[in-house]
This record gives structure tokens, sequence and C-alpha cells, in this order.
DNA sequence: TTGTACGCGTTATCAG
DNA sequence: CTGATAACGCGTACAA
């Protein structure tokens, strides 16, 4: 590979105006700015980005740290930075945690190391204190998905509390008074919140808040399939079930017609997240819709201001869920 | 940051013995290995990768480069590539090219420009000659879902033809005759194979190959949208229909639901890559396995191998698909 | 076993 | 407008 200074030669400059034309950082007499460029063609020269960011402290990456690489929910969410920061020849460094707790910090340290010049980070285990240390950092972070009220400006978060709200309301106006709750995993904050809706809307609905009407799930198929069964066994009269995500939604239908359920006749669900494969099932999956690509996207322009004082238009850090109707919640009638 | 200098400094040594304890790359007293040990805590010393990387021309880092980042496909691929560097401590970096030859080309570029120790290629437009340069080139390459004859060593992929003859001899032993399919476009290799090996399938039955009951659609749900109508319209029994890929099935379900078939009764279909989602169809969708996840793991195995020279066990570049029987294929008995 | 000195490929700060 | 030259943080012969 050659070096800017194997171009410096060829063209008979110095190293510092080779460089400025690279980045045409101060001007140059344009007959010298063609010398150097037709070197530059010759040698085929492509600048070496690792002497770039020692050199100059800028590595024009961008970390981004999640959970799980294989899930399309994430997946969402890093196509849509990803495509955010192509536009402005960023590049983002994508790292996992796997869920866990230690993975999760050292995956900030490895981003960090890498010299990244802003993060990214979407974590679940990560105390608030520790988040509010890290912001206080040298390098700019923006926190997706979760809420941390000392420093809300780098936090871009969804109401999760509308959502579950919107998603019983939605139930109960499909003519549902027997709704049964899987909520996700007690440890998880959207998890809370989103029950916290899910009462919210019972209570305005004058029905009252029934604690053998909520089963803890872990958000994953399972918990659905477990959900349901405990459910279906105890039994409890419920004519919908309403599920912390899409996930445990799959796994209610499932069961469901292991039963002998016909859906949505039988028994109605509702999701939340309106993830990918929420479209194919049968039936459709009436859910929330999650904007994670916009709050992905949003994250993206937010770095691209703050640090790279490109801008960018209006921002927003607070994003509502909406509805999706689609076919699994059936119409009751009182009688 | 501490610089491994002020370590140096605060232990009372040179920076060579720090380096050397950093990286145990050759003996050092105990008792120095102790005090530098105790300084590096002390500073919250955390080694700087890009220096590190300058400087050793090593980055730990591999480079991946997919069509898409929102696909599950993808994912899949990506997240078993990460599990298995994770075990060896190197890393990931994922570019991805939106389908687009240009971005193809660039992608690889900044890769190689961020001195990624070797890449992982899922690659669709770039041409076999200049993917043959590349792999005579300085850094690595493993090329995934793609056989180049002439730089096999460096390919893994699937058996496709063979995928295409399971998947429709599975639907010619389940009673179909009248069978249809829609293929993935016509310059995806991967189509053509599938295709040829639908072909197989049905020469092997006894039964001809009409060129109008093979459609050429774009691998999208669109796609099974467009051949499922194409062929209703067309006035063409068939009991069955066969598909390049399992979005292009769930594609022909809704589409063939909304002409008010029932399913399976009315009408089989088979898929091909066993993403995610097909298990939450309804009928869950009888599929082909594409065992990315195992090609994956393969690809990051073999750049352990010869660029880290860990010894990683028994290596393949050759994988067989298997059919998964679900319920969207019934069983139909001849009259 | 340890230290010195140089190199990795760029950027940035000065003078000129 | 251009050119020396010193960083950037670390690895590594080579010497001691």
């Amino acid at each position: 590979m050659a070096t800017i200074y194997e171009v410096s030669k060829l063209a008979g400059v110095s190293l510092a105006t080779v460089s400025r034309v690279i980045n045409d950082s101060s001007a140059v007499r344009k007959t010298t700015k063609d010398k150097v460029e037709r070197a530059m063609k010759q040698l085929n020269y492509k600048p070496n980005s690792v002497a770039k960011s020692l050199a100059s402290n800028r590595s024009d990456c961008i970390g981004v740290l999640v959970s799980e690489l294989k899930s399309p929910f994430f997946t969402r969410m890093m196509g849509a930075i990803d495509a955010e920061c192509r536009q402005f020849e960023k590049h983002i460094v994508v790292t996992a945690s796997e869920n866990d707790p230690l993975h999760e910090k050292e995956g900030i340290e490895f981003l960090i190391g890498r010299n990244c010049d802003a993060l990214i980070l979407h974590v679940e285990s990560l105390s608030d204190e520790y988040l509010i240390e890290l912001s206080q950092g040298k390098v700019p972070i923006v926190i997706l998905n979760r809420q941390i009220p000392q420093i809300s400006d780098h936090c871009i978060s969804l109401n999760n509390e509308l959502g579950g709200y919107l998603a019983t309301k939605a139930v109960i106006e499909h003519g549902h008074r027997n709704i049964v709750y899987i909520s996700g995993p007690e440890h998880k904050k959207d998890a809370i919140q989103r029950l916290a809706g899910h009462r919210r809307a019972l209570m305005e609905a004058g029905i009252g808040i029934d604690q053998t009407r909520i089963f803890t799930g872990d958000y994953l198929q399972t918990g659905g399939q477990e959900g349901f069964k405990h459910f279906h066994d105890s039994g409890i009269q419920f004519s919908a079930v309403v599920c912390g995500n899409d996930e445990m939604a799959t796994g209610v239908m499932a069961t469901a017609r292991e039963c002998g359920l016909s859906l949505p006749e039988d028994l109605s669900v509702m999701g939340f997240d309106n993830v990918v494969f929420s479209r194919y099932t049968f039936p459709r999956l009436s859910t929330v819709d999650n904007p994670i690509t916009d709050m992905g996207k949003m994250a993206a322009r937010i770095i691209m201001e703050d640090v790279y004082k490109k801008s960018m238009g209006s921002i927003n850090k607070s994003f509502e869920p909406s509805l999706v109707i689609r076919e699994s919640v059936s119409r009751i009638t009182k009688d």
C-alpha cells in the first residue's frame, strides 16, 4: 500500500501538502493540487484510516452497543443508524453484549478503545450511575430506549406506559372485559412501564386489577407459551391476552392452537413492538408500533449534530408509540 | 486516558517492559511485572487499540460485509460470526452494501483501510474476477454463500441445487403433481441453482418441465404476491407452489388467503432458508434449512486458524441443506 | 531480564 | 500557499 509519503515524493511536494489536498483543510494552489491528485491516482493511494485516527484523534466511527445481534429488533435499529451515518460517510462499529452485564461494560470499553467518536448504547443491565458517569466522560453517548432523568439530554426513549395503555384500551374497545396480561421480566424497565399502562387502561374502563391475571414471562416465545398454559390450566376465564411483546404473543398463538382454540374467534391476542414477523403471523398480529428505526435514526442525527457539527433540522428525544390494528383481536358484542 | 508512558514512569520501568507485560511477549521478572500491573490498575490504564494496530499492523478485527443489516438472514450470520470471534477476543466490524455493487467495493476498501486482519464477505454483484484478485491480495478473505472454482479454498457455500431438489421432491412426495415455482432473480446464482434442483426433482418424478409454470420473482414478499397472482389469473391449475425463499412464500400465503383460499387445504406452499419467522406463519412454513449460522461460524473458524493460528478442529467448506417439514404442505391422495 | 531508539502513516503547529 | 517537524500511543529490533 502506498503511503502519503510516497505520494508526496512522486508529486514533488511535502507531506503536509498532500495531507491538505486529502482533507482540503486549507487552500492549495490548483496546479499543485492537480499534481498531487495525479500522483495519488497513479499509486492507487488509499489513506490509512488507522494512522489517521491516531493522529487526529478522530475515527469517523460511531460505536453501537446492542444486546444481541440476531434479534430483529436490534437489526432494525442498527440498519437505521447505519443508513443515517452512511449519508455523512461515517461508519458504525457494532458490538453485542449478549445480555450479559459484564459484556456491556466490556463492549463500551472496547468501543472507546477503538477511538469511536461517539457511542450509541442500548444497555439493560448497567446502572444509571455508571451511565451518568460515562456521559460526563470524554466520548459523547446517546442512550437508546431508556430514560435517565439526570441525563435526559442523552436519552432517546419510548413512552412505554402509553403503549401499554393503548394496547389494552384497544382490546377493551373491541368489547373484551376478561383480559389477561403476560408481562416481560420484572427487571426490565420497559416491561414494568408497559404493564403500568395496561393497569391504567383497566382502571379507566372500570375493570378491577387482579394480580392473578398477570403472568411474568421472559419476552421470548416460551414466555407466551408458559403464560398461556398457566392461565388455561388455572381455569380463569379470558377472551383476550395482551402481551408485553410480539415474541410472547406468537408463543401464545401457537400454544392456544395446540389447545384446540381457533384464532381469533376463541382468543384475541395483542402484541407490542411491531417486529417484522408480526405481519407474517396468521391472523396477523395487532400490536403497538415501536418506532425503533426512527429512534435509531434520531440517535445518529444527534451525533451528527453534536459531534460532527452538521446541522440536522429538528431533533426529538421522546417518542410515542402507536397502535397497529390487524386481525388478531376480534370484536365481541356484549351479551 | 493514561498511556503506556505514564504507566512506565509510575512503575519505574521502561516503555518496553510495560509493553511486554501487556502482551506477555517475553519473560519479565515477577516482581517488575507486579509493579507494572499495579501501576496499570492505579491509572486505570486501557491500551489504545488504534495505536496498537498502527504499530503492530494487527487490529484483532475481522471485517464483515453483508448486503443489508436489517435482514433476518444476515443477522443470523453476523450473530454466529460474532459469537465465534468473541471466544478468541476478536471483534467484527460490519458494513452493509445495501445491495449496491458500488457499495460492495467501497465496503471492502473501507474494511481493508480499517486494518482488518481478515474479511468475511457476502457479496452478490462483484465479479468473480474481482474476488479472485482480491483473494491474492494481502488481507485474507472468506467468501460466504458463493462458489468460485478458482478460489474454492476461500469459499463457503451451500448446495443450493440440492436444496431446490429436496424442496420440490418433498412436495411431490406429498402427492402433488401440479406444481408451480416462483424463483429468485435470474442474476442471483443461488436462485438459478435452486431452480435447477426444482427441475431435477420434476424430471425424476416424470413430470415435464413447463416454462409457463415458472415465475421469476424478487426474493421479497412482493415477488410471492406477484407470482401467485400471475398463476392464479392465468388459469393454470396448481395445488402447490414452491418458492425460492421464505419471504416470497409468505407473500404467496397472504395473497392466496386474500383470494379466498384456505391453507394448507387449498394450496400447499414450500419455502427456502428457514428464516426465523417461518416458524411464526400459519400454517407454519415447510422449508429447506439454510445452515447460515453454521456457515458463518465456519468462516470465523477458518480465519482463527489461518490468521491467528488457533487450531480449530475439523473444517468444512461445503454445506448441505436439509428439509424442514412443518404444516404448509398438505398431503393429497391420488384420485 | 531490561532499556534505547526507531518506525507505523497521519495530522497539526509552526515558520517561511 | 508551502514545507519542516513534532506529536499520536504503541511494538520491537537491538543493545546492554
